[in-house]
DNA sequence: TATTCTTTCTATAAATCTATAGAATTCTCG
DNA sequence: CGAGAATTCTATAGATTTATAGAAAGAATA
């Protein structure tokens, strides 16, 4: 109840907290073992509980780590005063740097999160949210800004950014040795030359 | 050893592989459990084992029949003789179709098939870099074409059409009411537009 | 009907996993 | 040092899981 813990609990709660994330990303929630996370840490099973009430907790813990401040920073870029395409870039950077940095709790939020029983979500679902809605106020400032075509949708520009980044976000966690400034180039040219206003539409569907 | 199987074994192996698909889509490989698995066939758990020799086996099977047709269907998009935006649109169209259509062995494919053990993702593994390598020589060809810039990095646009895809995809499967024709348009603007000759570079990175 | 082949069932062995309880150890500080 | 708090260990109950073996039921055929 009362919130005070010893400094040595809070650096291992963290080092647990990481040590749950390296293996939920490798083995995913329901093929880990909390003998496994244990063991990442160099203590016995049973002693994982003086920091987890159970293994779900801990996946709820390392679902927050890996999006909470990425989520901030978003609503940082997006408060920021610079224009459309400089917030494009980033965001994207910031989204890719996260995954290498952090990679394994975020890629865990990813694929893992939908195994939390419907509360805990709820929070996770919050910060997603917020993070899609400042990322679609982006586009909005880039359709009045004329960089952007009017027609826009930019829920699905949001949602493919996202798409996009997290796909390279994969991509880099199992890679390494990937040139991680070169991709966000990359994948920033694809996103603002694809909403970006054209000359002549090419293709007319009726 | 003999290869022939009664018409009643096809059928219900068939309906195996499907409830398998369902179940390790719903809950991931490992959070499923082979009585989830024959439940969902309306039979025991150890009758299971009539059609699979092993739960790893399910997984193989499962993850093989969520990706062969709609290979083979690239195949087909590759060699066929159109021009390069009708090859992209036909792509899209196809990726985003197998999603909906046999939804949870893709996903299942996507997702879980790194629980395989290495012999068994070779085959996968191959039929997906002749996937990708089918899309990177149509890249190519919208190079050759002039349709896109010279400088364009065809693994990367590959890579990135098929992280679209199945970002979008894994959102369709989640929400069936999603206008499924109005997505692929999307998509395949924002790739066209994405990859497509410049008139003039907006950033300049030093 | 009797025979044989196919499909499903029941029961279970063996392994594993989560979570708890209480003992043992280490740390902190007067 | 010595008392109390913090941290980790051992041991285990109880539940679940995969896979197998052999009996039972159903279908096909002569």
């Amino acid at each position: 109840m009362s919130g005070t813990h010893t400094d040595k609990y809070q650096q291992q709660h963290h080092h647990a907290v990481c040590a749950a994330a390296s293996v939920f990303a490798e083995k995913g929630f329901h093929g880990a073992s909390t003998k496994d996370i244990a063991e990442r840490m160099g203590i016995k099973q049973g002693s994982l509980y003086y920091y987890f009430k159970s293994k779900e907790e801990a996946l709820g813990e390392v679902c927050l780590f890996g999006i909470e401040d990425y989520v901030q920073r978003m609503d940082h870029i997006a408060k920021s005063d610079q224009p459309f395409e400089a917030k494009l870039l980033a965001t994207i950077t910031s989204h890719l740097s996260s995954y290498r940095e952090k990679n394994e709790a975020l890629k865990v939020h990813n694929d893992e999160r939908l195994y939390l029983p419907k509360e805990k979500r709820t929070k996770l679902k919050q910060l997603g949210s917020r993070y899609r809605e400042s990322l679609e106020g982006i586009f909005e400032e880039g359709i009045d800004s004329g960089a952007l075509r009017n027609s826009l949708d930019c829920h699905f520009a949001a949602q493919s950014v996202i798409g996009v980044c997290n796909s390279w976000g994969d991509i880099i966690v199992r890679d390494p040795n990937l040139d991680l400034f070169d991709i966000i180039q990359k994948c920033t040219d694809l996103l603002l030359n694809g909403f970006r206003e054209r000359r002549k539409s090419a293709r007319s569907t009726t």
